[in-house]
RNA sequence: GGGGCCGUAGCUCAAUUGGUUCAGAGCGCCGCCCUGUCACGGCGGAGGUUGCGGGUUCGAGCCCCGUCGGCCUCGCCA
């Protein structure tokens, strides 16, 4: 007789003490088989765990019989008695590893072919064949964790927002192409030949339509679409979670979206995260971080030393500085053990990795003088210590060492190199600079910087000269280089932050139009809206993003709810009435007919999952997703289709010339 | 769309300057043996059109061209 299968008494890895004495039937794949000649012992997998069973020839010689022929994921259901392991014999690495299973019975259920990699958590596999064997892939136990872990997050998504008022309302997938923003997804129309429709890129217009419809409070869980080139952090067609509400201010909109993220990363991950989230103006995050999604776990700020480098003799400062540039700089403490090769020669160095984003080299000096001198970092044995590092009255550098030195005491470098002995006899004196750009700076100069950035002998001083936006991309770069490389990055911290005050539009100068930092219904602030008219690129937006560990997690804004307001912006986007109602024609309508003020967000639940997982890639958050080409190793999505399939749609399609 | 790297056994990789142990290793797999393993162990064995197509050469895994696929990166993308 068949054993029942769908009888289980629990989960493989939910066995455990409690069950001694008792049968228990069991459903799992063979993670692995030690067969004895006598006894033989399998580990039974399933989602929850593993748990090991025992098969005895003296007791059981028909079970025992049928394990002999088991392999690697066969899928079998067991029946029988739980016992302690022998003393001794436990294994504290095995959740189950108090108890086994002694095996009664046993049904094959099924067979299976040799994996084709091992189903564990510790793979070396390229992610192509992972994806091709995707139902194995998914079959390891980290993979199991982190699709539950997304279960978790979306079904408290929807706990939070149903406990809050919100209702749920799909929107439509076949909707309308949008011209702004990322490349749609097509779909041919059948019954309208040459037109077609597009896949969502987020349903903005349709919650907004939702708010003058009078749902007040909207929430969906929605999946989006944006046909562009994939990234390790960015799939083709990902899942937001899309929230809109009626009658609210920014602060409102900030706290609902603060308290679902305070519960799931409390009930989630068990972590208290401070409320309300720091905020931080978009003018300081570029200005500091040189980037609008600051990592604030390290400090490296960028500091502004146009006014000083513009004195100095270098041409690449001067230069940038005649064309209306900037230099700035990140002084990175005790980075005077960065070797020649780090800095500019080898092929990773970080003058190599600017270069590759576009700057024209990396100026750097380093501050002679003891090593890790003024915050106790420790370099090459000298015993330099902090105190040490200047004495009162020597020159004008601060003695007192700043915050961020502060931060980085616990993260101190072992095992410097490349750094000439330092003497103990050298501080004390003015502070000098050695190597790089050092001989463009005079010892007034020196002082200067020094005091501007608060340098300690042993730093090092990278600068970045360029067009504003140019310096900020660099340093932002460099920043993250640095700080990975140093290990600066602590660990276990979640530094959530909001990024306010951005600004509502930028200026292109290749097509010289406005665009939308946002989007084309984010409302300015209201004591800026009188610069739309005079100087636009003045006007602040109502918009905000939340920032996690240097991640966008989400974004949002209050819109634009009246008409007039709406037209203004349409105009300084060069987009022309004609244009924009036949773009935007039903939502200028739906706000011609007592529209309320309302704003949302929404947030990437792809990204929060990978957070939440620990994970470094995108991919393990996804059950099924694709190679950075768009394509799908296990369907081989996308294929070609039937030519009648392809006339019925109207569609003729043009190979590129090769 | 641009640039770079890569493709050899089921998996991960090696193979000097193009040459005579150049088709190899580890893991996995198959068979036999093994009664306390949990990285089980021992002995033996099978397994490759070097992604595909063309070219250069006396000779190509290696060099050249094309093509398919993968990864990284710039652009693009909130």
């Amino acid at each position: 007789m068949p054993l029942p299968y769908n009888k289980r008494t629990c989960y493989c890895g939910q066995v455990g003490r409690q069950h001694i004495g008792q049968s228990v039937l069991l459903c799992g794949w063979v993670a692995i088989r030690r067969d004895h000649g006598g006894m033989v012992f399998i580990d039974l997998r399933d989602r929850e765990g593993l748990v090991q069973l025992k098969f005895n020839p003296e007791t059981d010689p028909k079970a025992h019989e049928a394990a002999g022929r088991l392999r690697s994921e066969y899928c079998v259901a067991v029946r029988g008695d739980v016992s302690p392991r022998p003393a001794g014999l436990e294994n504290p690495n095995l959740a189950t590893g108090a108890i086994e299973v002694n095996v009664r019975e046993i049904d094959i259920l099924s067979g299976s072919e040799t994996p084709r990699f091992p189903v564990e958590d510790e793979i070396n596999v390229k992610d192509e064949t992972r994806l091709e064997y995707r139902f194995l892939d998914l079959r390891r136990p980290v993979m199991q964790k982190a699709l539950i872990t997304r279960h978790k997050a979306v079904k408290l998504i929807r706990d939070y927002f149903n406990e809050n008022g919100f209702i749920e309302i799909e929107t439509p997938f076949l909707t309308k192409s949008t011209p702004e923003g990322a490349r749609d997804f097509l779909v041919p129309s059948r019954k309208q030949p040459g037109s077609f429709f597009a896949l969502p890129q987020s349903p903005q217009l349709f919650k907004q339509l939702l708010m003058m419809s009078g749902f007040d409070k909207y929430m969906q869980i929605v999946r989006c679409f944006r046909d562009e080139d994939s990234r390790k952090d960015r799939q083709p067609e990902f899942t937001q979670l899309d929230v809109e509400m009626s009658f609210v201010q920014m602060d409102d909109v900030l706290n609902v979206a603060e308290g679902y993220l305070v519960r799931v990363w409390k009930e989630v991950l068990g972590v208290d995260l401070p409320r309300p989230f720091p905020r931080m103006s978009y003018q300081q995050a570029m200005a500091e971080y040189g980037i609008d999604r600051p990592d604030t776990r390290y400090d490296l700020r960028i500091k502004d030393v146009t006014a000083i480098c513009a004195r100095t003799d270098f041409k690449v400062f001067s230069g940038a500085v005649a064309a209306g540039g900037v230099v700035r700089c990140i002084r990175v403490p005790g980075g005077a053990d960065m070797s020649q090769s780090e800095i500019e020669k080898a092929d990773t160095s970080l003058q190599a990795i600017l270069r590759g984003i576009g700057a024209g080299g990396l100026p750097y000096v380093k501050v002679a003088g003891a090593q890790g001198s003024g915050f106790g970092v420790q370099g090459l044995g000298f015993g330099v210590q902090g105190s040490a590092g200047v004495s009162p009255g020597a020159t004008a550098v601060p003695a007192v060492p700043s915050a961020e030195n502060t931060a980085h005491r616990a993260v101190a470098q072992p095992g410097s190199v490349g750094v000439p002995p330092a003497q103990p006899g050298s501080v004390g004196v003015a502070p000098a600079f050695k190597t790089g750009v050092a001989k463009f700076f005079s010892p007034e100069l020196t002082a200067e910087l020094c005091a501007a950035t608060g340098a300690q002998p042993g730093d090092a001083i990278f600068f970045a000269a360029d067009k504003e936006d140019a310096v900020c991309k660099y340093l932002a770069r460099l920043r993250e280089e640095v700080a990975r490389r140093r290990n600066l990055i602590p660990q276990g911290k979640w530094n959530f932050l909001w990024v306010v005050d951005f600004p509502l539009l930028e200026h292109h100068a290749e097509d010289n139009r406005y665009y939308a930092v946002h989007h084309p219904f984010t409302a300015p602030m209201d004591e800026d809206v009188h610069f739309l008219d005079s100087e636009p690129l003045k006007a602040r937006a109502k918009a905000y993003d939340v920032v996690v560990n240097g991640t966008e997690l989400a974004g949002g804004s209050i819109r634009i709810h009246r008409d007039d307001v709406q037209s203004k912006i349409f105009k300084l986007l060069s987009l022309s009435p004609q244009e924009a109602e036949l773009k935007f024609g039903f939502l200028l309508k739906a706000l011609r007919h007592g529209p309320p003020p309302h704003g949302g967000f929404a947030m990437g639940v792809d990204r929060m999952v990978m957070l939440l997982n620990g994970l470094e890639s995108l991919l393990d958050t996804f059950a099924f997703p694709k190679t950075a080409e768009g394509y799908c190793p296990l369907t081989q999505a996308p294929s070609e289709v039937d030519e009648k399939q392809l006339t019925e749609c109207h569609v003729r399609t043009v190979l590129p010339k090769r």
